[in-house]
DNA sequence: CTGAAAGCGCTAACAA
DNA sequence: TTGTTAGCGCTTTCAG
């Protein structure tokens, strides 16, 4: 079928050792041979084999990459980073999405792992407790993780923690008391848990309040009449939304809108991921940016550099800075000032809203 | 480095050969060697290489996938339905962008060809004309494209021309007139092209006389003076606008917004896409939608079908219906009737406004 | 400068 | 049931 280096030695007329030899070390060869074999390659539409080549031990020169979901544009901005590098330095990837199930993930790496993958770049659920990871500090093949934001492996990120602080606070600015902070499922993910953490100590900071995450189910058309309730409970209602990601933050201005609710007259949004369609809704969505492409090709980055042998330590934690986009939807509101009476609220407290 | 089949037979104290046997077909094996082996191949942690079977001549359920730029989620959302389905069956996906460069199609083809992929999911710029095309017709692996509308070679797609069409008059019956249709770039573009015809086709019909499609510079943060010149000029500038494609309808939209034009009351707009994300703006993008998922997973089972030996002719043009949404985007006017003295208006005729 | 031959990891006859 | 061996496409000594 496909030919081999045999048919184009034996249409050159030459060994398939000299065929080899044109194709990896042109100048070895005597020209006027280079010329017939090149013809022959031409003629035979030749394609040298990459699993003879890769039997022999060459470098695969393919990278896996594993994500939660394409749903969430987050990652695809990260993809397109990732793919951006890998293309121009010759890479091929491989792709593969979890769904945020263990059981994916643990097959995802050991398919990758299988095809002899040089690194992997991945997005996991929780990045300190996962036993896969352990596993892949062990054996191989090495890993740089992008948006687990971790001390303890590599990973490239931004400071969930103060990036949600600073979101939170510029809400507290803007006039906010009564935040509350939204999350597709808390368990499902390291990150939702360190932005509530940032959450908590904002509002600590101010003398308010942090309440535990509300969880919103993600594929709803509408929010739950329990959520709703939340929303909508009286004078004691939040006045703000810190979401823990734009697309949950989108999802939740749409079963806004759907009881009525104004943003931001009636409710203020503020997202988190700095997503590129944000920016493009009406009012443009406020957000916690993160630079997702920048994170793509920085944890390209650094996975190369762990293949050119940096040791796993230099890339532990890294941090790219976020940035905040005080879009549209969040307004000023007046308030009565800050209630200072409130500090019995210590740390690790998540009370509800009185 | 990675242990091998024989570093297995070693240490499990049997050949190379039970080991495989153990690994391809346990039932051909005593159990007690079978579990010997297993419990070698656990010790040392195992996993044969693709290569020396690949060597072999074995499948390598490898499929590639080309599309132009993971930056419009047109492509994401078909590339979800592919995965979707790729990690049901047990297949590999390798993943390139060309973000619409010739050189860059044929440089992913190349690649994945010498990957020995099994087959091809592509998205290309111009499907008809496509000389890499015809040389994959020729010389494989099997393909099908995706969104590529055409009946001259395996493809999954709506029918653009009717879409379009159906589009523009149901812009027409919400008294719209003066309908201009926006493109990224039209020659970057067969679907592009294609929408445009059915645009004219759907004005002609009415009695319109349709315009020559205006290309839109997709990156500028602003619209160039020489469109917003187009479409604030007077009492005869357009009431509607039809993009080729939501992210650019997306785009338009904040274009006009920084002009202080309003969507819909200053100006209608129709996408073409069906984004989801194009339902959690405000107001929800009218858009021609096309089922992107349901296409991706329909590729993937035209391009099975091909791989399991059905012939090339019965993917040809293969197409899914789409569907309209009437968003919010676009407003009904009241409008002079109909003038049907413009008959003089002939299918190829691109006019401008007079 | 070129060719013969070994060997990479694996599977599949064929033998035992 | 298990082992021996040839060979898949390629690169790389080692001779010539």
């Amino acid at each position: 079928m496909t030919p081999t280096i045999k048919d184009v030695a034996a249409h050159a007329g030459f060994s398939i050792a000299t065929v080899s030899r044109a194709i990896n070390a042109p100048h070895t060869v005597n020209p006027v041979t280079l010329a017939k074999v090149r013809e022959a390659i031409d003629a035979l539409k030749f394609h040298p084999s990459p699993f003879g080549r890769q039997l022999r031990g060459e470098r695969t020169r393919l990278i896996g990459v594993v994500l939660p979901t394409l749903a969430n544009p987050v990652f695809t901005e990260c993809l397109q980073g990732i793919d951006e590098l890998a293309a121009a330095q010759g890479f091929r990837l491989m792709l593969m999405t979890t769904l945020y199930e263990e059981q994916r993930e643990r097959r995802a790496i050991e398919t990758l792992r299988a095809q002899r993958v040089e690194g992997l770049i991945l997005t996991v659920t929780d990045a300190d407790t996962h036993p896969l990871l352990d596993d892949l500090d062990d054996n191989g093949p090495l890993y740089v993780l992008m948006h687990n934001d971790t001390k303890q492996r590599p990973s490239v990120s931004v400071d969930n923690h103060e990036a949600a602080s600073e979101g939170v606070r510029m809400l507290i600015a803007h006039g906010h008391r009564r935040i509350l902070m939204l999350a597709g499922s808390l368990s499902a993910s390291d990150r939702a848990r360190q932005r509530h953490a940032g959450y908590s100590h904002a509002m600590r900071q101010s003398g308010l309040i942090p309440a535990p995450a509300l969880e919103i189910d993600f594929n709803a058309d509408e929010l739950a009449p329990s959520v709703l309730a939340h929303l909508t409970s009286g004078p004691q209602r939040p006045t703000a939304l810190f979401c823990s990601n734009d697309l949950l933050a989108m999802v939740v201005m749409r079963g806004l809108r759907r009881v009525h609710m104004r943003v931001p007259q009636d409710m203020s949004i503020l997202g988190f991921d700095g997503l590129a369609v944000g920016e493009l809704l009406a009012p443009p969505l406020a957000s916690i940016c993160t630079p997702n492409r920048a994170i793509g090709r920085s944890a390209w980055q650094r996975l190369m550099a762990r293949i050119g042998g940096e040791h796993a330590s230099e890339t532990l934690g890294f941090t790219l800075p976020h940035t905040l986009r005080e879009g549209g939807t969040i307004a000023a509101i007046s308030n009565a000032p800050l209630v200072h009476a409130v500090h019995t609220a210590r740390d690790g407290d998540d009370v509800d809203f009185p």
